[in-house]
DNA sequence: CGCCGCCTTGACCACCATCAAGTGGAGTGG
DNA sequence: CCACTCCACTTGATGGTGGTCAAGGCGGCG
């Protein structure tokens, strides 16, 4: 099954147990840089800020899954930029549960809170080994202060982060379980297409079902039942860490599911309804 | 029982029924603006700024309760504040369910989104007869180009609001009933008292269980049985409009309640934990 | 007086958490 | 190569939390 339309959101080969090793620079800029394909979705970048965006983040390092990117307490220091991977935003509470309160992929800023607070209310660490840019936090202050199309392209990004989090929360307190389940797939299909890590329904998703719990608000088990029942009515089907969406139209019926809220640009949303999926194939 | 403590957030005696019809100067500044209260907790305003922000929302008008300031879908406006009374961020599900993201109380600011979306992707809606200020773009921009102590504060806002979303994410998925809704009580508490809305431990709440089962994701009847179990567990206790908070540590524990994600400047902390509740009459 | 909004109470049962045990694959060491 | 461990996923059984339905109380207002 060569190139199955699923690309991968971790890079396993290169997960060595050094923290901060390998240095790479990317070669092009739009070409495969999620930061950019992501903030254009905001529709005021032009030839010459892509330019510069695409040499701040030419310098990203590796970091491990499971590891801390910032800690909760800490004094925000650097932006961080996800270039690939999977991080969260989380908090551990009392009892020893943990609560995800967003998923980072590539493209997305972990904080630009820069310093403006003066510690972090929660902490966010990788969930897959992923590829990280750190930015300090002078180019920040020089890019707000010099370049008004990125500054509001920034602005645009947390509004955006903040939208999820709002349908997040209607999630938890409105639907059940399983459209709970089906929302967050619909979700992430969207996000990572707009990165160029879907294609044809396929995208890969590198954490266990424990880490979905987690998002979820929902129990280990469950999140297994669901997933399952999802697969049997042939909404999605899993394999290995690798989900696929059959049919797009009833996931989104299903799950109440419409992607108003992550103000994708009219080009990326279309793009979305026209390519379809691998099938129509509904019941 | 005269001055008891607890404020009042609406002013029903002038709920007209003019949509927007009393015009008002308030005279001091920092006196009774919430917002300037509010915003003194980022702790980076100066006297000038103060008096910046004083003249900008000196001129309010009054809005009955259960209106839309802004409705899903419209492009946004200008910016509103608010002054008194009680608001909140809404969605309506497919369902007829409606879901309630945050609430906003005297000091807040609804929407500094300005033009950056292309659509509110929820509505804003009073709770309460409410007392608003509508700040024109321009000066938005005004502030952002040439006050950066402001711009920076208003960044800081922005930054609590999206705060107080995630620890009601965490709410939402990883708390019962009983402590969500004890949870709520503490934040309002502090939020309220920031901008001198409560005393000792009692302030108003204006809306119905509806509602509030609307915010905690629960069901009507849920809430009802919560708080008066809470009342009976000699928590808080509720008269009419007004809660009252008896035992704030022992509420704190049980709602596992940690003011840090609300940002307040030390002196506030400080303040909260002092003057202590009515009395220490824990069972 | 009667209506209406809001709160209250009871009965019932579904959804989902929890506990417990079992499967299967990947990696490790003998 | 086979035991062994570990981790992640599965499955079943059980019961509590909290939703839903339905009815009644109670104050405010036209």
């Amino acid at each position: 099954v060569p190139e199955v339309g699923a690309m991968r959101l971790d890079e396993p080969e290169h997960s060595a147990t050094e923290r901060r090793s390998i240095i790479m620079k990317s070669i092009g800029h739009s070409g495969g840089n999620p930061a950019i394909l992501k903030l254009n979705q905001a529709g005021t970048l032009e030839e010459r800020d892509l330019s510069k965006l695409s040499a701040i983040t030419c310098t990203s390092y590796l970091i491990d899954g499971k590891r801390d990117i910032i800690q909760q307490g800490e004094p925000p220091k650097d932006v961080h930029l996800m270039m690939s991977g999977l991080a969260c935003r989380y908090k551990m509470l009392p009892d020893g549960s943990r609560s995800i309160m967003a998923l980072l992929v590539p493209g997305d800023f972990c904080d630009l809170h820069v310093a403006i607070l003066g510690h972090m209310d929660h902490g966010i660490g990788t969930l897959a080994p992923s590829r990280v840019v750190d930015i300090p936090r002078e180019i920040i202050d020089d890019l707000t202060s010099n370049e008004p199309r990125i500054t509001r392209t920034l602005w645009w990004a947390t509004l955006v982060d903040e939208a999820i989090l709002r349908e997040w929360l209607v999630s938890m307190g409105r639907r059940r379980a399983m459209e709970r389940v089906a929302h967050l797939l619909c979700e992430l299909e969207v996000r990572l297409k707009t990165v160029h890590l879907s294609e044809g329904g396929s995208f890969e998703l590198p954490i266990n079902q424990e880490t979905l719990a987690d998002m979820l608000g929902m129990s280990l088990v469950h999140v297994n039942r669901m997933l399952q029942k999802l697969s049997k009515d042939r909404l999605i089907s899993i394999s290995g860490k690798t989900v696929t969406i059959h049919d797009r139209a009833a996931l989104w019926d299903f799950a109440g599911f419409d992607p108003g809220y992550l103000h994708l640009s009219r080009h990326s949303l279309a793009a979305l309804v026209d390519v379809g999926c691998v099938a129509e194939a509904s019941a």
